[in-house]
DNA sequence: CCTGTCACG
DNA sequence: GACGTACGTGACAGGG
C-alpha cells in the first residue's frame, strides 16, 4: 500500500454535489444550541458516512479525497465573462455551512482538496486521468453530466442518490453518445444552467444526431455545408466561434497544477475522539450515536433540547350518534324546537335542497341543532319512491309538515334579530330561503370563522372541519345520492336515512361554533371575522340575486361569428400542416409541431407530452406560419366556448339574467372568488374579447357603472414599504410606472419611451409578485442576467422594497403567517420547505399581505355600499377585484359615482390611513364594454 | 379524474 | 449545483 498502482481504487466525491444535495434533501435545521444553520452538514455527514462505510471489497476505495469549487471565478470566465452568470446567488442559510463541510470531511479523515481558480470539475478529471494513466480504476461520486466525459477506461461515475454505476453505457442513454463524443454534443447544445451558448435551436439530440454522422465537431464545422436542412446548416456556419468556444468552455482540465500526489490521498480510518468531537460539536445525535457505537466508544454527551409547548386540549362534546336525532313531522314537534331556539338565543340551520344551485334548487329539508348531540331534521318536500325506482314519483312522502305552514313557523325565528343562526356557508341557505320569503338574519358561519382563523392552512369545507377538528367522519353525500349519471336528488332520499345526514350536519356546525367562537379573540381576528366576513355574507347574497342582464342574441351572433372563423383557420392549419388533425388537442398538435413537421424547440413535460403552450407557439410563430394560425384558433375557441357559448347556458330563465356565485372563503389571500359562472374573468385584454361585455347591458332607462381601484396594490406596497418617492409619486397623480422608468433608466419623464414604461411596469407588478430573475426574464423576453441586473438596480434604486421583502419573509419563517393591514391572518404553513416549494411559499408570502390588504379594502367598501346607497335607484351587482359593477337608474348615475366613490376611497378607514390616497376611476355606458 | 391551456385582476 | 420559477383565481377540452 501507499503508492498508488494497478490495484488502487481511487474515489472521488464531488463536495459541492453532496453539499447541495443534502441542502435541498434536508428540512432547514438548525443548532438548538445557538440557532447555527447546520441541516446541510448534517446531510453532508451523513451521506459521507454512509458511503465509506457502505463501499466493501472490489469497491472498497484504497484511496479517497473529497473534492471542492473554491472562488467563483475561474480560467473559464477569463475566455468568457458570462460562463456561469445565471447561477443564482448561494441561498443564506447555506453559505455558512461551507467551510463545516471542509472540516467534515478533515473529521472522517478523508483528504479534502480544492484549488483557486479551478472548478472541482478539472481537478477531478486530472486525478481520474493520473489514476488511469497508473492503471488504477477510478470512481466519481457524482451524477453531474459534466464529468460524463472522463468516463471509460477504468473511469465510472456513481450516483450516490439514486445508487447507480454510470458507464460508457450510461452516458450513451444520456447523450446520445459516448464518452469521447460527450465534449462535442455539449459545444453543440450548450447548456443553459452554466450558460454556456452552443449553436441555438440545437438540443442534445440533434447534436448526438449530428456528431455520429460526421464523426467529431471538428469534422462536423469543416464539413458543415454538407447539411441538408437549411436553418441547421446556417446555425453552424454563423455560429462557429461561438461552438468552439463552448468546447474549451466544457472540455475539462486534465493538466491541473496539483500540488499534492494520488499517493496522499490514501484511504485512511478516521480518528474517534476527532470525529466524534466534531459531531458533538454540531449536536447530531443520532449520527454521534452511531458512530461511537460503531467504535465502540461512549457518546460524548450532548445537552438535551427544551421540551416543545404542549397544546391546549379540546373541548369536550358527547359522541356524534346519527341514530339519536329527531325527526320533526308535526307542528307540535316544531313548535317545541323553535322555543328552544329561541330561548337559548342561537339555533345552527341547515337546509337540504334537490341542487347546488341555490338560484334554482327547491327546498327538500332544515335541520337544526341547539345543543351538542341533539338535532333534528324537519323532511318538507320528500318524495316517494326511493333510488332504485328510476323515475320514483311525484307525490309527496307522507308525514311531512306542509312546507308553507313550516316557514310560516319558522320564518319568525330565522328572522328574529335576537336569535344567532349559525350555519357552515350561510349564503346558500339565506339565498335559499330568501327565495322562500324568509330573510334569515343575524348569523354566524363557521366556513368564514375557520377562514379566520386557519386562512393558508386547510380548505373549510365541512367534511374536511369535521375531521379535524371534530375527529369526526362525516356521512358522504354520495352515500345518500350516488354518484354519476344514476345520482338522485335530496328529495328521493329516503326520510330515514336523511334524517342521520341532515340532522348531523346541523349539529357538527353547531360544535364547530362552540370551537371556534372563542379562538376567534384568541387568535386576535375578531375583527376580521366581525368586520370583513360575516358582514359580506348578506352583501353577497343581495347581488348574486340581483344578476346581470345578459343578452342572449348578442353572445348568440358572436358564437356565430366565431364558428365560422375557427372553420376557416381549421382548414388553413390542416393543409400548413399536411394532414388532418385536431387542433384541439395540445397532444396532436405537438405532435404534428415537432414530430411530423421536425419544428426545432419541442419540449416534453412529466407526461411525456410537448408543451404547446401560447408562449411557446408564439416564438414558433417567426419560423412558421401554422402556430399563429392555432394561437388564432384557440383565442376564438376559448371565447366560444366558455364565454359565448357557455355564458348563454347561465342566464336564468325566470329572471332573464346571469347568477354567478362568489366563494367567500376560497382564495388563500382574502380575495373572493366567482363560479358558475365565473364573471372576474370576462375577456378585456383584446378587442375581440371586449366586444363579449357587449353583451352585459343595463336594462332600459338605467345604466351599467364600473368603479375601479387605480393601481391599488402597488400604493399598498408603496405603504407597507415606507418608499418616500413613490409615495409622493402617487400623492402627485404621477404616472407611476414611468416615474419608476425613470428613477430606475436616468431617462427624464419626457423622454420616456413606451418601450422602458413597459419594461419598469412589468418590474412594478414583479415586484408585488415576489420578483425572480427567471420570471421576469421570461415576461420581458430578455435574458436572465438582464433581467437579474434590472431587479438590482430597482432594489439599488428602492432599498425599502428589499427590507420589506426580507422582513416579511423573516416573519413568515417565524410566525408561521403574515398578515394584511387590517390584520386578516394568512398562514404560510410552506415556508420552512425545501426545493422549489420554497420559492413558492416566499413568494405567496411576499404578495399575500399586498393582494389581501386590496381585497381588505373592497371588502371594506362593500359592506358599506348598501347602506350608503340606499336612497338612489342603484344596485351592486359585481365584484372584480378591485372594479365593483352597479346597474342605476339613468338619472341617478352621477350621484350614484359620487357615492360609491367616496365610500370606495375612503374604505381603509378608520383602521388603516394609508400615506397615499386611493383613487377610484369611474365610467357608465349602456354594456359593460361601454361602462369601462 | 387529471392535465394543459387560457380568461381575468 | 437542482426537483422549478412571478401572485391569486375558474372553466373548458382532451384523454386515459
Amino acid at each position: 500500500m501507499g503508492t498508488f498502482g494497478k490495484d488502487s481504487h481511487l474515489h472521488l466525491i464531488d463536495g459541492s454535489a453532496f453539499i447541495f444535495r443534502a441542502y435541498h434533501a434536508l428540512p432547514p435545521l438548525t443548532r438548538k444550541s445557538d440557532g447555527l444553520p447546520i441541516g446541510a452538514v448534517s446531510g453532508f455527514c451523513n451521506m459521507l458516512d454512509r458511503y465509506v462505510e457502505g463501499k466493501t471489497g472490489d469497491d472498497a476505495p484504497t484511496h479517497i479525497a473529497v473534492i471542492f469549487d473554491k472562488g467563483s471565478h475561474t480560467f473559464r470566465n477569463d475566455m468568457y465573462d458570462l460562463y456561469k452568470a445565471n447561477r443564482e446567488a448561494m441561498p443564506e442559510d447555506l453559505r455558512p455551512q461551507m467551510p463545516l463541510t471542509r472540516r467534515a470531511t478533515e473529521a472522517f479523515n478523508i483528504a479534502c482538496k480544492e484549488l483557486e481558480g479551478y472548478e472541482a470539475d478539472d481537478i477531478i478529471a486530472t486525478l481520474s486521468c493520473q489514476a488511469r494513466d497508473a492503471g488504477g480504476r477510478v470512481t466519481i461520486i457524482s451524477s453531474d453530466k459534466d464529468l460524463m466525459q472522463l468516463v471509460g477506461n477504468g473511469v465510472e461515475m456513481f450516483d450516490a442518490m439514486k445508487n447507480k454505476r454510470i458507464d460508457r453505457e450510461g452516458v450513451f442513454e444520456k447523450f446520445g453518445v459516448y464518452p469521447e463524443g460527450v465534449v462535442d454534443v455539449q459545444s453543440l447544445a450548450g447548456d443553459s444552467v452554466d450558460n454556456v451558448p452552443g449553436a441555438p435551436g440545437i438540443g442534445v439530440k440533434t447534436a448526438a444526431l449530428l456528431i455520429n454522422e460526421y464523426g467529431s465537431l471538428e469534422a462536423l464545422l469543416e464539413r458543415a455545408e454538407e447539411i441538408k436542412q437549411p436553418k441547421r446548416r446556417q446555425t453552424l456556419i454563423d455560429n462557429r466561434a461561438q461552438i468552439e468556444l463552448s468546447k474549451r468552455l466544457v472540455a475539462l482540465d486534465c493538466n491541473t497544477p496539483l500540488d499534492f500526489t494520488l499517493d496522499d490521498l490514501e484511504a485512511r480510518q478516521p480518528v474517534p475522539e476527532t470525529l466524534l468531537g466534531f459531531l458533538a460539536e454540531m449536536e447530531f445525535r443520532t449520527l454521534t450515536k452511531r458512530i461511537s457505537d460503531r467504535f465502540n466508544v461512549d457518546a460524548p454527551v450532548i445537552a438535551d433540547a427544551p421540551a416543545a409547548e404542549t397544546p391546549a386540549a379540546a373541548p369536550e362534546f358527547p359522541t356524534i350518534a346519527p341514530d339519536a336525532y329527531d325527526c320533526v313531522r308535526s307542528l307540535d314537534d316544531l313548535d317545541a324546537w323553535i322555543a328552544q331556539a329561541h330561548e337559548t338565543g342561537w339555533v345552527a340551520v341547515d337546509t337540504e335542497t334537490t341542487g347546488l344551485n341555490e338560484m334554482r334548487a327547491d327546498l327538500v329539508g332544515i335541520s337544526m341543532a341547539i345543543v351538542p348531540g341533539k338535532a333534528c331534521y324537519i323532511p318538507l318536500t320528500h318524495k316517494t319512491g326511493n333510488a332504485d325506482d328510476l323515475f320514483g314519483s311525484d307525490e309527496l312522502a307522507e308525514g311531512q309538515i306542509p312546507l308553507q305552514a313550516a316557514l310560516d313557523r319558522l320564518k319568525p325565528l330565522l328572522e328574529d334579530p335576537s336569535v344567532i343562526k349559525i350555519g357552515q356557508n350561510m349564503k346558500y341557505d339565506a339565498k335559499l330561503l330568501s327565495r322562500y320569503g324568509v330573510e334569515v338574519a343575524p348569523i354566524d358561519d363557521t366556513m368564514l370563522m375557520s377562514y379566520a382563523l386557519h386562512g393558508g392552512e386547510h380548505g373549510h369545507g365541512m367534511d374536511l372541519l369535521a375531521e379535524k377538528y371534530l375527529g369526526h367522519q362525516t356521512i358522504p353525500i354520495k352515500d345518500l345520492l350516488g354518484s354519476g349519471k344514476s345520482q338522485i336528488t335530496f328529495d328521493r332520499v329516503g326520510i330515514d336515512d336523511a334524517v342521520k345526514y341532515a340532522a348531523e350536519d346541523a349539529d357538527v356546525t353547531l360544535r364547530l361554533w362552540h370551537l371556534f367562537k372563542p379562538q376567534l379573540h384568541q387568535a386576535k381576528v375578531t375583527r376580521v371575522y366581525e368586520t370583513m366576513e360575516r358582514p359580506l355574507v348578506p352583501v353577497l347574497a343581495k347581488m348574486e340575486m340581483s344578476g346581470i342582464k345578459v343578452d342572449r342574441d348578442t353572445l348568440s351572433r358572436m358564437s356565430n361569428a366565431f364558428a365560422q372563423k375557427m372553420a376557416g383557420l381549421e382548414a388553413e392549419i390542416h393543409e400548413l400542416a399536411g394532414a388532418s388533425f385536431n387542433v384541439g388537442s395540445p397532444k396532436q398538435l405537438g405532435e404534428i409541431l415537432f414530430d411530423k413537421m421536425g419544428l426545432e424547440g419541442g419540449k416534453k413535460g412529466k407526461t411525456g407530452a410537448y408543451a404547446t403552450g401560447a408562449d411557446i407557439l408564439e416564438d414558433l410563430a417567426t419560423e412558421h406560419e401554422l402556430p399563429r394560425r392555432v394561437l388564432d384558433w384557440r383565442q376564438l375557441s376559448k371565447l366560444k366556448s366558455t364565454y359565448t357559448d357557455a355564458l348563454q347556458e347561465h342566464i336564468n330563465p325566470e329572471t332573464g339574467r346571469v347568477h354567478t356565485s362568489y366563494v367567500i372563503a376560497g382564495a388563500n389571500t382574502g380575495r373572493l372568488a366567482s363560479t358558475d359562472p365565473n364573471l372576474q374573468n370576462i375577456p378585456v385584454r383584446t378587442e375581440e374579447g371586449r366586444r363579449i361585455r357587449e353583451a352585459f347591458v343595463s336594462e332600459p332607462g338605467k345604466k351599467l357603472v364600473s368603479l375601479d381601484y387605480s393601481q391599488i396594490e402597488l400604493r399598498i406596497l408603496a405603504h407597507v414599504a415606507g418608499i418616500d418617492s413613490l409615495k409622493q409619486a402617487f400623492r402627485d397623480g404621477e404616472d407611476i410606472h414611468a416615474m419608476t422608468a425613470s428613477e430606475m433608466f436616468n431617462v427624464p419623464l419626457d423622454q420616456m419611451t413606451p418601450e422602458i414604461r413597459r419594461q419598469a411596469k412589468a418590474i412594478n407588478f414583479g415586484v408585488i409578485y415576489g420578483i425572480s430573475g427567471f420570471g421576469l426574464a421570461r415576461n420581458l423576453r430578455i435574458p436572465r442576467a438582464e433581467a437579474q441586473a434590472f431587479i438590482d438596480r430597482y432594489f439599488e434604486r428602492f432599498p425599502g422594497i428589499k427590507t420589506y421583502m426580507d422582513d416579511t419573509i423573516a416573519f413568515a419563517k417565524d410566525n408561521q403567517r403574515v398578515e394584511t393591514l387590517f390584520g386578516r391572518v394568512i398562514h404560510t404553513p410552506e415556508i420552512a420547505a425545501k426545493g422549489p416549494r420554497a420559492g413558492f411559499a416566499r413568494r405567496a408570502a411576499i404578495n399575500a399581505p399586498i393582494q389581501g390588504t386590496a381585497a381588505d379594502i373592497i371588502r371594506r367598501a362593500m359592506i358599506r355600499m348598501p347602506d350608503a346607497i340606499a336612497k338612489l335607484p342603484a344596485k351592486m351587482l359585481l365584484q372584480v377585484h378591485d372594479e365593483l359593477l352597479f346597474e342605476v337608474s339613468d338619472e341617478a348615475v352621477d350621484d350614484l359615482i359620487s357615492v360609491a366613490k367616496d365610500v370606495m376611497e375612503g374604505a381603509a378607514h378608520p383602521v388603516v390611513h394609508l400615506d397615499v390616497p386611493l383613487v377610484v376611476d369611474a365610467g357608465a355606458g349602456d354594456n359593460w364594454a361601454a361602462a369601462h
